[in-house]
DNA sequence: GTGAAAGCGCTAACAG
DNA sequence: CTGTTAGCGCTTTCAC
């Protein structure tokens, strides 16, 4: 059985294809009778049009890519990423978009990726997680001219759109926390050197010290992967240099580092603090009472969807900056409690 | 600057677009002169072929659907899916699909998402999460007549292709081994009632029971919901019926459950017993060290996807089924060591 | 308000 | 091996 066309519909409601065209999609310039009659006979046929026509005439897709660099490890094992998700795919189901995922696990993922997301009449705008210095994956795509959103702030950002969180400020401001509690002894652990993200937080925790007049000890700062098993590795480093305080540059790198220190019988806030970074569900159960910094994910990724969606209607000049403000949420781990 | 089109190379490079079109498509018949000298020119120009002209053309979109139905809750919290997930885009990746991501949250979602993976020329195929019974959305999707593959049993599967792990006989196994260590009061935390998981691992604990002459005490069958959460809370209704082993329906309600009963000063696994489902990573650090049933996620994944691309290729019918074996993996939790 | 007609950019016979 | 010729199914002026 054949596919059904508009010139089907329109043969059956005794109007042009144009008219069955505008009914289809809304036009007001068709009389009611017209417009009931029309949707009668899509109704019972169970007529659908054909997207890839639909596609091609207009130049609009209404798909949207999300691509992830190879050098984003952890979008399938930090939670984070699950809530950032979570956000984009609202805000593209609320505006009628379909979101298409690409991933690279490796360095020839991303050779077959970019001339994927590059084909004409496929994407009508990228969100693209932010990588690694040198990523020659964003390069690409910045020249294939699609609207681009950055997911986080890009290593050369110069003309590229992007929406982030005020990381340095956030992270400065967790460490101001701690030194304002007494801690002697704060050491980090900073996510990897390659993401901005690992960057900007470590950098939050350098001002933090500086400004209090504290030296800095860079055998305290220990480099991680975002991981939970990271975390613990860096921790068990940390552990001999008896750090009275630990920033982690996430949550999930904190529950690992607080696993290594248990484990050496340690107490937590009593022997030693923690602070994490981002506020995943597991860091506000009572066993965990992570204090960390809470960012908006959800509403980060819509902002990410609704930028990009502004582009693609209203054009790419200038670039569109969007940094969001985040909050020190207080709990147990950091000893706040008992040092009031 | 218009686009390129199959046209502007075949002026540029002196052939046809037929040519030119076959060279993009890699097709054999063209002599190799012909196709270095066109294949330089569509480098030097940056071209990329039109996919929505291609689509429509080829009457082939190279897309697939994950489509979550809203009776599936835990998307973005059980890691399961995550790990199910980067198996379904990988096997994509190979065999350059784009997966394209529907997650229906409420039933508005769903009734949006109908139409949109309804929309002739638009999916290749759909992988469908199996959801709850009495779902509209499947039946939906059924009539679509696109090639569609469920992943787990689905409620009304009576002639659609779906893959599935043997849910109920590795729930049977695992209880096995918990009745062979001499268990007394074997309670179990199973899924939702809703889902074919849930009922199937129940079954599966129940037929344990049974074919070794045990009695079922329904008080000691308790439904959660696939959360840490949920985990936690079913146990604290199991704890004053003091079993002395709990068999989870999933990983992540045993390490909830466990944190209960940790709570209450009960040692796992001297006073207390636990066996979950599915192998997280979670379950395999030193702290947690689950004896769990391992399912092949990935593979699994994988399998979805190639079958649904034979199903595109060849044909659907008859409906292809395909049913994974488990491991059951012996760790610290149920206390095999100590009883042995 | 409605219809005719010209594309959108590509694939796939078919003929040579 | 290569070119010609029909479409694929829809949107979008432009007349009326």
């Amino acid at each position: 059985v054949r596919n059904l066309t508009l010139e089907d519909i329109a043969r059956q409601s005794g109007v042009s294809r144009s008219t069955v065209s505008r009914v289809v999609n809304n036009n007001p310039n068709v009389r009611e009778d017209v417009r009931a009659r029309v949707l009668q006979v899509i109704e019972r046929t169970g007529y659908h049009p054909n997207a890839a026509a639909r596609t091609l005439a207009s130049q609009r897709s209404w798909m949207l890519g999300l691509v992830i660099p190879r050098g984003v490890r952890t979008f399938f094992t930090d939670p984070y990423f699950l809530h950032l998700t979570q956000g984009l795919l609202q805000a593209c189901n609320q505006h009628r978009y379909t979101l298409g995922l690409f991933l690279a696990g490796s360095s020839e993922d991303e050779e077959a990726i970019g001339p994927r997301v590059s084909r004409r009449g496929f994407l009508d705008g990228i969100l693209f997680q932010s990588g690694s210095a040198g990523d020659r994956l964003i390069e690409r795509l910045v020249r294939t001219q699609l609207p681009l959103v950055v997911i986080g702030r890009p290593f050369d950002g110069d003309d590229v759109s992007y929406v982030d969180v005020d990381n340095t400020d956030a992270a400065r401001t967790a460490v101001f926390h701690l030194i304002r509690l007494g801690y002697q002894r704060i050491a980090t652990i900073a996510g990897p050197s390659t993401l901005t993200v690992g960057l900007d937080r470590a950098e939050g925790y350098r001002r933090a010290l500086t400004e209090r007049g504290r030296p800095i000890d860079e055998s305290l700062i220990v480099e991680s992967d975002f991981t939970e098993a990271g975390g613990y590795r860096a921790m068990q480093r940390l552990l001999p240099l008896r750090p009275d305080a630990v920033f982690a540059g996430s949550d999930i790198m904190a529950i690992g580092a607080m696993r290594a220190a248990r484990e050496t019988g340690l107490r937590i806030p009593d022997d030693i603090a923690f602070v994490g970074f981002d506020d995943i569900p597991l860091s506000t159960t009572p066993v965990t009472a992570l204090t960390t910094v809470r960012q908006p994910v959800q509403a980060f990724g819509r902002a990410a969807v609704e930028i990009l969606i502004d582009l693609i209607e209203n054009g790419v000049r200038p670039p569109r900056r969007v940094v969001m403000t985040t909050e020190l949420v207080v709990r147990d781990t950091c000893g706040a409690s008992r040092r009031a």
